[in-house]
Formats: structure tokens, C-alpha cells, sequence
DNA sequence: CTCGGTCGGATTGTCGGACAATAGGACAAC
DNA sequence: GTTGTCCTATTGTCCGACAATCCGACCGAG
């Protein structure tokens, strides 16, 4: 560290940098002559994580900020822009200051869905994290799911059942069952990873419902048999039939024509 | 909430505001009415997504997108300060222009290791994670790797029992094994989620391998047993050493009496 | 003819300053 | 108490400016 600072000093000077020559050890670290809104920004960023700004708090004004780090208000404004793509401070509606907020989980999913998109990641891609990924859930949420969990459950299932066919919802439906199934498992982390898996999912398999005349009943008895399941705490059971329905995702792509291979784009 | 709304919308067009007033269906959306940044960097964001600007692309000068948008240049600045901590765009060392992008791994990864943090995340609950996507990635593995990949593997567990006792880049090491697993495993989905549970893991993690002394000989095992696996192809070896391997982990955890309910600070 | 130096144009990073719009609060009027 | 009014703090947006730096072109020396 004081040898990189020292190295960088002699920069200044040429005479004494020509002099030496070690092949080894690149002699000049790159210069870290990163712009100010980054270095406001992480500043700031560091003061979160470390939680001396906790959640909620306000932040103090744009110009107070510009005086404490010499920089111009424009310049903290980037950096303001910078931690609320990130999600960790946010304006509340019709609030003045920006607070500190965390990243909530759709934040964090939408990231993971453009990455997902523009890195060309295939339908099967997604299916296999599925397939890993939604059976475990759903054996986690028979081992802790209450009753309230299997209310909302149920709740959904109804309401899938009650849409009507060719209804755009259908897939929200279809999303919110499997987020309710997460919130059952207790599991935060896992919920984040599956959110961003259903919603990318969520537009090719809108038009895999509509293509496919009997994934409508499939998905029904599969929503069904995946909450008595989990109502009755068969673990082994719920990961089965949560199986079998992810599997039938599958099934139901190559029914309806759409190849496995094709990239989900938005 | 909607009395304030209607309140405020009542002052644009006060005599039929006034006059009706059912109480279901909120009558008015909230007027949406977002800052030009934000609209600039989602009429961005749009082209993007949409493939219109493809990576690699350079965007236009600040200057020039200032006049399409008709807004000042510092709103487009931050506009692009928000797609740059998106990933979306990014300046490549050294470059003026900046170009589109897409989020790299690592961009996901932090965004999610941020989430997990500031949600006070347990130890517990990556390691569930884990121990849901581990196993399945040296399945996939087992049947997918190349023999690049083998090559990896081995020089990442030789580079493991290298790294002498208490040396603050074996944790990297390990991580760089997970890694590599993951890449033999061929699903850049599962590769996403992955790094993000070992990058949120691994601070937590070098104070257990520094702690519990059998740690490394019990890692450098498991390691070589998950290789072997996946170079025979048995699938199922894999799986089971891989999942003993996690397991070991929270053992190793229990050992160094740190309580699984320990939120995964940075 | 290749190599290093120089020059000008293009663009970004940063700054200073300005102003309208609005949230929040205090306070008076009904 | 609710409503209207005024004040202040703060944000959203703009204008204009300038240094630093990258790039490419041009040029002279070996």
C-alpha cells in the first residue's frame, strides 16, 4: 500500500522511474483515477452496509453533502442516482430527502432478469434453476408453512382456477402461487433467487398457456395436489408434485412448438 | 391516501372532481409524474433490452442526447449514472464514449449480496440455499464437464492444499473451486445464484476456516472426492459429496461456536 | 518508412450559479 | 377541526463554462 503510493510519487518524477527496471511486479499499479460522483457514491454505499445509516434514515440535503465532500451538488446528484439504481436509498412518494432504503426483492429481480435477457440465457437455462431450485421450496414450505401461509395458498389457486381462459393475468396468477409457495419455506434467499427465475419465465410462458389447450387443467391439478401436499406436511410429496409441475413446463414449450433453446427475451 | 390524491387532482379540474365520489376504485391514478432522469434512463433502458443498442454499441455523446431528449446535459448525466449502477452501460477503461453493456456476474452478485445484508440475512439461510443448488450444480457438472474444466477444478484444489495455514486467500480459493464447478456445470443461471451465496458467504466463511483447525483437511477431502466424481461422470457421487460438503460447512460453523442465526454482515 | 512528438477536435468530469416547483410546517380564518 | 395562506427547505432542471483527456491526423527525425 505506502510502496503503491510511493511508486505513484515517483510517477511525478520521471528521472527516478526510468532508473529502475524489475520485470517482475509491474512496477506502476494502474493509477486509480476514478471520477468523483463513484467515489461519493461508495462513500456513501460504505456508510450503509456498515449500517451507520440504517434504513429509514433521511439523508441529509444535497447541498449540506456537497459541502462535507468539496464537490459540486451536480456531482453528488450522480451519485445519488447511482445508490437509488441500486436500490439502497429511494425517494418515498411526495418526500422531500431521499431515505435509506433496502433493495427491496423485485429490485434485485429485475436486475437478474436483464441480465439474464441480454446475455441471450435460453428457456431450458431457466427451466433446469427451476427444476434445482422450486421442488426444495416447495419441500421447505410443507415443513413450515401456517395456516395463513395455506390460506394465501389456496387464495391463489382459486383465483387461477377462476380466470378466464386466454386472460392475461393467468400468468400472474401462476407467479404469485409460486412466490406465496416461497414466503411458505422461510427462506429469504431462496425467494429472491426464485422471483427472478419466474419472472423471467413469466412472458413465453404467458404464450405457452394460451398455445397449450390443456396446460391450464395441468397446472390446476398440479397448484392442488402441491398444497394438500403441503397442507398435510408431506415433505416428499411436495417435492414431487412440485417436480412433475416444473417438469411439465417443459412439456408443455415443446407442445406448443416453442424450442427449448430459445432465448427469453422480454 | 386517495383523499390526498383526490385532493390534489381536484385543484386541476375542481367542479367534476367534486361532485362524484364513490369510495371503491380510486377514482383518479396517482399522476404519474416521475423526473426527467428517470424517464431518459428508462427510454434508454427500453433500447437496450429491446436489442435496438446492442453491447458493445457506443452511446451517443452526452451533448447530443441532451438535445434528442430535450433536457440539460445533467440530466442526461444522471440518467446514464443510473444505467451505468444497472450494468447496462459502461465506460471501458480509458474509453470517452460510454458503451452499452450487459450486467456481468459479479454486478448481480453484489447487487444480491447487498439485499441479503441489509435484510440481515442468516447464515442459516444461505446455507440452505446452498445446500438446495450446490448439490445439483456438481450433478450437472458431473455429466456436462469438459476436460478443461477437470484441469481447473484440479488446479484450484492444488492451489487450495498450497495456501498455508491462516492465509486470508484461501477463502478465494474455495470460492474459485465453487466457481469453477459452476462453469463446468453450463447454466449461467444456476452461476448467477451460486456466486452470489458464495460471495455472501465467504467473509463468514474465512472466520470459520481460521478458526476450526480440521477445517482445511475436511475442504481439501471433499474437494478431491467431488473431482474424482465428476471426472468418473457418477452423477450421483457428485451430488452426495457436494451435498456432504455444504453440510460440512455448518458443522464447521457449529464448531467455531458461531450461532447459525448470525446475520451475514459484510 | 517507421517511430515518437505535436496539435486540434471531441467529450467527459466538474464546477459555479440560477430558478421554478413543491413538501412541510406554522398559522390564521372559517 | 378543516381549509386556505405564507414561509422555508430542498429538489428538479437548466445555463454556461473550463480543464483534462482521448483520438486521430499530421509531421519531422532517424
Amino acid at each position: 500500500m505506502s510502496q503503491a503510493r510511493s511508486r505513484r510519487a515517483a510517477a511525478l518524477v520521471p528521472a527516478v522511474a526510468v532508473r529502475q527496471n524489475e520485470p517482475e511486479a509491474p512496477l506502476f499499479d494502474p493509477v486509480d483515477r476514478d471520477p468523483a460522483y463513484t467515489r461519493v457514491a461508495a462513500a456513501i454505499e460504505a456508510k450503509i452496509l456498515a449500517r451507520e445509516l440504517r434504513a429509514g434514515d433521511a439523508l441529509p440535503p444535497e447541498t449540506e453533502l456537497a459541502q462535507q465532500f468539496r464537490v459540486h451538488r451536480s456531482t453528488v446528484r450522480e451519485a445519488l442516482r447511482r445508490l437509488e439504481s441500486a436500490g439502497l436509498i429511494k425517494r418515498p412518494r411526495g418526500a422531500k430527502r431521499m431515505v435509506v432504503s433496502r433493495p427491496a426483492a423485485a429490485q434485485v429481480a429485475s436486475g437478474m432478469r436483464h441480465a439474464l435477457v441480454l446475455h441471450d440465457v435460453t428457456f431450458v437455462a431457466v427451466w433446469e434453476a427451476m427444476m434445482v431450485i422450486e421442488p426444495e421450496v416447495a419441500a421447505l414450505a410443507a415443513m413450515r408453512r401456517t395456516q395463513a401461509d395455506l390460506a394465501a395458498l389456496a387464495a391463489a389457486h382459486e383465483a387461477f382456477k377462476a380466470s378466464p381462459q386466454g386472460d392475461p393475468h393467468a400468468v400472474e396468477i401462476v407467479a404469485r402461487f409460486f412466490e406465496l409457495l416461497g414466503a411458505a419455506a422461510r427462506n429469504q434467499v431462496l425467494v429472491l433467487a426464485k422471483q427472478s427465475l419466474t419472472r423471467a419465465l413469466a412472458p413465453s410462458l404467458a404464450r405457452m398457456i394460451d398455445t397449450v389447450p390443456q396446460a391450464r387443467s395441468r397446472i390446476s391439478d398440479a397448484q392442488r395436489k402441491i398444497i394438500a401436499s403441503v397442507r398435510e406436511k408431506n415433505v416428499d410429496e411436495a417435492r414431487r408434485w412440485m417436480s412433475k409441475h416444473v417438469r411439465d413446463f417443459k412439456r408443455g414449450y415443446e407442445v406448443a412448438g416453442i424450442s427449448p433453446d430459445t432465448p427469453i427475451s422480454a
